[in-house]
Order: C-alpha cells, then sequence, then structure tokens
DNA sequence: CAAAATACGTAACATAAGATACAGCGCTCC
DNA sequence: GGAGCGCTGTATCTTATGTTACGTATTTTG
C-alpha cells in the first residue's frame, strides 16, 4: 500500500527515464519542498527542463503540476497536525498512559505553538482595562468554559456577566452593550447558528469579540476582535476542549496579574461579606 | 529579535486593520500551508478579497507575494530539517506564560500517574452500567465541569442530571436518589461545607460517589466510592482545574466508548429531533 | 550498422496567478 | 453632525507559470 508520494516515487523509480530520475532523485533529496516551487525552480534544481518535470510528475499519475503540489501540501499538513509523525519523542514514556492524555497534552503544546505571548498579553489587556462591561457566553459544549472564565474574572472585576439561559434572554442583553464592552464567546464545531447570529448583532454595536474557537475557525472569526484557535482532536467520540480551558485559565492569571493591586484589594473585600 | 513570520505577525496584528487581521488570524491558525496556497484560496480561507491578502502580506515587509511564500518555506525547511527547533516557542520564557502551561503539563501528568487505567476503567463501567440516575455537582469554580461532563453523558443516556442553582434546590433532590445512583461531585479548595453535608446525606442514602477533588482530597473523601485526585497548584493567584478537566474527557470517553451501541443509535435519535 | 523508437530540450502558447487603479463605504475626529 | 481619512472590494491589467508542439539527440533493436 502506498501511502505518501515519497514512497510512491521510490516504488516507482527504477521505471523512470534517466532526467526524470533526475528529478526524482532531488525531489527525495529535498522533500518535499522543492514540488512546492515552481515547475521552473523544481527543473533547475534538478539540472533538467521544465517539461521533464511535468512528464516525471504525470508519471507519478497526476494530472497536472498544481495537483501534484496539493497532494504534497495535504501530506505536509497531516504530518505537521498530527503528533503521530512525531512519536519519536523520547520524552513520552511508553507505558500505559492513555492516547487520550497524549493527544490532549499535544494539543496544548500544539495549540501554545500558534499563540505569541504577545497575543495573548493583548487580550489580557483589553480584558483588564475597566472601560466597559465583559460578557461571556459559550456554546453546547463549551458553555461551562465561559462559566468557569466569569466565576473567575467576576471576583476580580466588577461588570463581568455570563450569559445563560434560552437564546431570547440573552439576545436581549444585546441593548446593554456597546463599544466600550468585551464579548467572550466560545464556539467550537459544530458551530451554533444562534452563536453566529449573536456575534454579529454584538459586532455591529461596536462591541469587541474575543473568541475561542477551534483550528477550523468558527464563522464567528469573521466578527472578532481576537481569535483563541486551540487544537481539539483526540482519540474520541468527542471534541476536546481542554486546550481552550487551559488557555482560559491562562487568560484568567494573566489578567489577575495585571489587576494585581485591584484585585487584591477587591478580594479582601469580598472575603469580609462572608 | 524576530526570528519567525509567525512572531513578526502576532508582533504587528495589533496594529493591523480588521481585514488583515483576519487574514493574520487565518494563516496563525492555519500555520503555514495557507500562506502557500495561492492568494485566492488564503483569501476565500480569511474570507476576504485578495488585494487585502496582498496588503497584509506587503505590511509585514515583502515586495510580494512570491518573496512572502518562499519566507515560509525556508522556515518550513528549517523546521523540517532540525526537529529539535520545534520545541516550544524559544522567545516565550521571558513572558509568564510559559511557566503556567509547563505547570499545567505536569499537572497532568502527574495526575495521571497517581491514576491506573482500572480505576478509570472501574468509574467508566459504573457510569454506563445504566441502573440507577447519575447527578452531577461541583463547587464555586468546579461547577462549570460538572455542566460540561453532564452535557456529554445526557447525551449517551439517560437519566442524567446536573444540579444547578440554589442549594435548598438541589438539596430536595435527595430524595429522588437511591442506592442505584450516582453522584459524581467536583470540589476543590476551598472545599465548600453545603456540598459536604449535601455528599454526606447521600452517602447515608446509599448514593455512590465519584468525588473530583485536588491532591488535598476534599473531606468529601470520606463518603466517597471513588477518588479521583488531581493536581491544581500553578503559578497564579489561581488553582488550576485543567488537570480534572482533562480527566473528566477521559472518563467521557470511556463512557461512550463502552456505550458505543447504544449511545450510537442515541445520538442518530437526537440528531434526527433538530 | 542502420533504422526506429524513445527521451529530452527549445520555443511558442494559453491560462491562471498576482498586482494595481479606483470607487464606495465606514469610521474617526473635529 | 459634517469633513476627512483610511480601509476594503470590484474590475482590470500584467506578469509569469504551466502546458504543449515539435525538432534534435540518444539509445535500442533487428
Amino acid at each position: 500500500m502506498i501511502s505518501s508520494i515519497a514512497e510512491l516515487i521510490s516504488d516507482r523509480i527504477g521505471t523512470m527515464p534517466a532526467g526524470e530520475r533526475r528529478a526524482a532523485q532531488t525531489l527525495i533529496a529535498n522533500y518535499p519542498l522543492i514540488g512546492l516551487k515552481t515547475v521552473a525552480e523544481f527543473s533547475a534544481a534538478a539540472g533538467v527542463s521544465s517539461p521533464t518535470i511535468l512528464r516525471f510528475v504525470s508519471r507519478l499519475g497526476f494530472q497536472n503540476y498544481p495537483e501534484f503540489q496539493s497532494a504534497l501540501q495535504d501530506e505536509l499538513a497531516a504530518q505537521l497536525q498530527s503528533p503521530a509523525s512525531r512519536t519519536l519523542n523520547p520524552a513520552s514514556p511508553s507505558g500505559a498512559i492513555s492516547p487520550m492524555l497524549e493527544a490532549t497534552l499535544e494539543n496544548m503544546r500544539e495549540t501554545f505553538r500558534h499563540l505569541s505571548d504577545r497575543q495573548l498579553a493583548d487580550i489580557a489587556t483589553r480584558l483588564a482595562e475597566r472601560r466597559g462591561k465583559t460578557f461571556l457566553i459559550g456554546g453546547r459544549f463549551t458553555d461551562p468554559l465561559a462559566r468557569y472564565m466569569a466565576a473567575h474574572l467576576a471576583i476580580i472585576q466588577p461588570d463581568v456577566y455570563h450569559l445563560a439561559g434560552q437564546e431570547s434572554i440573552w439576545r436581549d442583553r444585546l441593548i446593554d452593550m456597546g463599544k466600550r464592552d468585551v464579548l467572550v464567546i466560545f464556539d467550537i464545531r459544530r458551530y451554533q447558528d444562534s452563536l453566529v447570529r449573536f456575534a454579529e448583532t454584538a459586532h455591529q454595536r461596536g462591541v469587541q469579540i474575543v473568541l475561542f474557537t477551534d483550528q477550523w475557525l468558527s464563522p464567528i472569526a469573521r466578527f472578532a476582535r481576537h481569535v483563541i484557535a486551540g487544537r481539539t482532536a483526540v482519540p474520541s467520540a468527542w471534541d476536546s476542549s481542554a486546550a481552550l480551558f487551559v488557555v482560559a485559565e491562562t487568560l484568567i492569571g494573566a489578567v489577575t496579574r495585571q489587576l494585581e493591586a485591584d484585585s487584591a484589594k477587591r478580594i479582601r473585600d469580598l472575603e469580609g461579606l462572608r
């Protein structure tokens, strides 16, 4: 069974004429990046002419050069996204640790790899500067994350509201939202229409939206000021929100730190109320 | 110092207009492959027009799109050749974020090290065997975890209830609970008296308790049939529930697998109801 | 050794990709 | 509330990329 283009090549390289073989060798040697460049560059690197490259590609079974490039890109995408290719990583202790945990840990690393300190700091600052109100809402499975975040933020600053209950209830809250306010939305597949509509209206009212979503980006990303794309794929029937959860905790921590002085006093006051 | 295009983007994303920011977010979420595709594909994925993509690229300092693509390819080439460089964003130790992530990951490993597959399997089996009802409840910060778990379990089996609202409300629900039922409680420091009392009464009625708590063990552990102790310490003002969250997800997955046949049908039926 | 077949490169072509000009729109700031 | 600025998309243009046709070179075979 042939699963990668590299295998396909080594399978057929024996039957190729000299020029195409040079093309094949060049591609294998710089796999797969040479194949993503133009035909002219590829041919120059291999020391053959452009048509030879095209004949080579065609011999591999591709209709045209772009199709060949797409295949390479898909392969690369799979490699970059799945931790499978990194199982060589000696840090992962063998044994009966569930693949679920491994995938989750990898999701978190991957999520944070695509997330700069700067970006998180910007969002934290936005949440910490107390110009307006902060609203949080989530989808079917992610609403608990919104609640979790709201539960913490509400302690360190005023005017934090979790939007819960029926759609009509939180839709009506739009009336209270304006330019100075921030709306934090959690939305992963399958994206909920009601949330998208809600986000759109809020956006029109000038509300700044912070979106927690998966790597495929909820349509709400269109309206969002900040987008956090977390990895959700795990070997389970369900998607995992764990990576987003950790990002949320990280943000909570960052906001708390920024509000250090204020929040310390506020927390003391709250304690006093008990 | 800026070493990668991803960093360059997160550095300037703050100064970008909305459309270009969407381009940036899309690229980061699918880094770097979207950038290797054509302008048209990139723009479609980001939901903006081609010129916006080109302006975005130009703002990053590239003369034209091919030059931008070459830079991405060079970066990718370097990454593919030395897997070592694929470690975490090397520029992050400065921020207070990386330690947070590291601690969280370590918490999870540690949590699972003290958790045998057998134990998880037992709990999953208990939750899967449909003899009685399943109730879930949590404390101030952990109730969202209870909700999260309830949201999933309720889909794959009947008689799953999250206990919410005022104490008096869920206290009254005790009347419905008996030997055949399971109560899942989330309780970490500072342990809530109300929850402890609730657990005690439930225990007296013969309810089997599954407790999610921290490494210091909530007093509820006295009454619990199964105890899951997660690590919660992170360099932050707050404790982290992330490890417990991951255990919860793992359990959800395990229960779903055990109910495979039943739940598949049930999920299909639910889809039909939409 | 000769003749045919195959392979390869040059050069012309067509097409699809990136770049640009411009107009409409929304936003911000007086 | 109005004027100005800046951002965005449509439509057009230009470039360069992939493709193909064809002639020459090379190898193979009878």
